[in-house]
DNA sequence: TTGTATGCGTTATCAC
DNA sequence: GTGATAACGCATACAA
């Protein structure tokens, strides 16, 4: 299968020269005869000569490419950033190696190991949902490689974070509900060891605290990430004596999506009786009836800065700044479902 | 930055022995004492040794690595075959470098060069919807790499190809249309230079023909791809004096929406007056109202067949299989928007 | 401007 | 079993 591949070798020998000539002409040196070099340029084209990277990187001591792990690569968030890195690296010359945790802690510490194994230059992580411990992250950087935190990002580890300001646009999100009207705002939460959530959780109480909002324990429900989950706490919710005017369900769309149809089904009017709000800005959100407000978290902007912030650590890697954070404000996109005044 | 990583001649200096020794014990070799070797694997541990995969990948003349090419990674579809060739390559101890040829033709061959650069051991790749030749896949293949072509392939080409049966698929489709009763249905019809789009066409009339009815030119649209064309394409259809009662968006859901919403806008009841058909199964279709028919792409399914693929043809690649096709069958999913009998 | 020599880290092929 | 050595393809310090 496999044939063999003309090498810098084959060039030179057809030219009657050596190969550090012709190397040095495919890397555009100016330590060599411009007549020639356009000779080897010619040549190395008829030949179908392609570089073999693998040798050039050994030699070089790097590989131009950067590694990704990310929960699950056909997450519409993720796959947006994933996107938005590739674009920005793309034009740089580096290539993407890309790995899904599954949100396993195990396959999360594989995945590293694999891509220090294949000496990326830079290693992108949003760490998974049961991570417990972060030896693996530490071993990257033992190992010398940059590495580069997006949104689920473990906080005491020093290194360049890029986030979305979570708590901010929490409590944004909770107070446009306060100033529609609603008084009972009821939060559905995430896990709390990671600390979007817990973020998130903190802007909710900051908006409620501003507006002089009591806090009402019962209004508080965790482990509601999955539609099905949504719907059974908006189930508890509205039967509650006093049940609450608003969800927001700052997991997720799709938590966001179960209380809306729990809500429908047991003939609570939304806006009116009931005001919904979600996280993410998932495409769906726009289709439901009423159209779901949400949190926009600016996904390809966020993979587009990522790769911004390597290339700009890699150009001034004298100075030493371990522990950059990058803030994204994620924006508010109000729609029909929290919508009670004009 | 970049510290010196451990190598199997620190192990073997460490232990007075050769590298060699290393070398085999790391591979898990016979010919090495079990003791040594027990001892060895326990040095290299306490050392953090990471194999260079640059530097075994170049002596042994492959990568271990599976390039993708599609038009975009953030698109359903895609990001679901890619997750799919993910599960099953890491199980094998392969990687996987993504880009994305953002339907240019022009970046599509710079992906693959870069591909052929990397040593990649098989390209997977759905062709752009601009790509005009393919002296880059040939290119692919004379570098003795494997080509695996999926969805959207080019026929004559004779490589891999992993596709779904549109034609069957878009024949199911009709046929259930037209077996509630619709009959005169429109079609919203892709880029003919796009095979995929050409068997769906004749998946369409292939049902009209089997049923015994007339194809009418003027409910035949072509250029909607989008929802904004879909919608277009529907004033159009449903202002003709006679309007069909039934549209096929054979493009994609999207096109289907536009069709939905301006029905919708323009009175007309559905499944009641009108039946909607989309394509692809995007998360969306279930949550219209009515919520859509469409088809399943079986995606992830998709990936997976392709690297299962790719893994057999390694195994027995002293037979010539060159262009082995394989089919798999996409699902109807039957939901509101065409369902007028039990 | 060009050629020579060496090394990147690993593995395969010999000998012993 | 183990060690010495060459080779994978390229890039660079040095010599010429």
């Amino acid at each position: 299968m496999r044939k063999k591949r003309t090498t810098i070798y084959d060039i030179a020998a057809k030219l009657n020269i050596t190969a550090s000539s012709v190397s040095r002409a495919l890397n555009n040196s100016n330590y060599v005869n411009e007549n020639t070099k356009q000779l080897i340029l010619k040549t190395a084209a008829e030949l179908n000569y392609k570089r073999n990277t693998l040798a050039s990187n050994l030699r070089k001591g790097h590989s131009k490419t950067i590694g990704i792990v990310v929960p699950r690569i056909n997450q519409n968030f993720f796959s947006n950033v994933i996107a938005g890195i590739e674009e920005a690296a793309y034009q740089k010359g580096y290539n993407l190696i890309i790995c899904q945790s599954g949100e396993s802690h195990e396959k999360e510490v594989k995945c590293i190991n694999t891509l220090i194994n294949q000496q990326v230059d830079c290693i992108v992580i949003s760490i998974s949902a049961d991570s417990h411990d972060y030896k693996h992250l530490k071993n990257v950087i033992d190992h010398g490689i940059q590495l580069i935190q997006f949104d689920r990002v473990i906080e005491e580890l020093e290194t360049l974070k890029v986030i979305n300001d979570n708590e901010q646009a929490s409590f944004e999100a909770v107070s446009h509900l306060i100033e529609q009207g609603y008084k009972r705002i009821a939060l559905l939460e995430g896990p709390q060891n990671l600390n979007i959530f817990v973020q998130r959780k903190k802007g909710y109480l900051a908006a409620l605290k501003k507006y002089g909002l009591p806090l009402i324990e019962e209004l508080l429900l965790e482990n509601t990430l999955t539609k099905e989950r949504g719907a059974e706490a908006t189930r508890k919710l509205l039967n509650l004596p006093q049940p609450p005017d608003a969800i927001f369900a700052s997991v997720s769309d799709f938590s966001a999506l179960g209380v809306l149809e729990v809500a429908t089904v047991m003939g609570f009017k939304v806006p009116g009786e009931l005001g919904i709000l979600g996280y993410s800005n998932e495409a769906f959100t726009e289709l439901t009836s009423p159209s779901i407000t949400t949190i926009d978290q600016c996904s390809i902007e966020m993979g587009k800065t990522v790769a911004e912030l390597y290339f700009q650590e890699m150009d001034n890697k004298e100075v030493i700044t371990d522990h950059k954070i990058i803030s994204i404000k994620p924006k508010l996109i109000v729609r029909s479902s929290t919508l009670r005044k004009g």
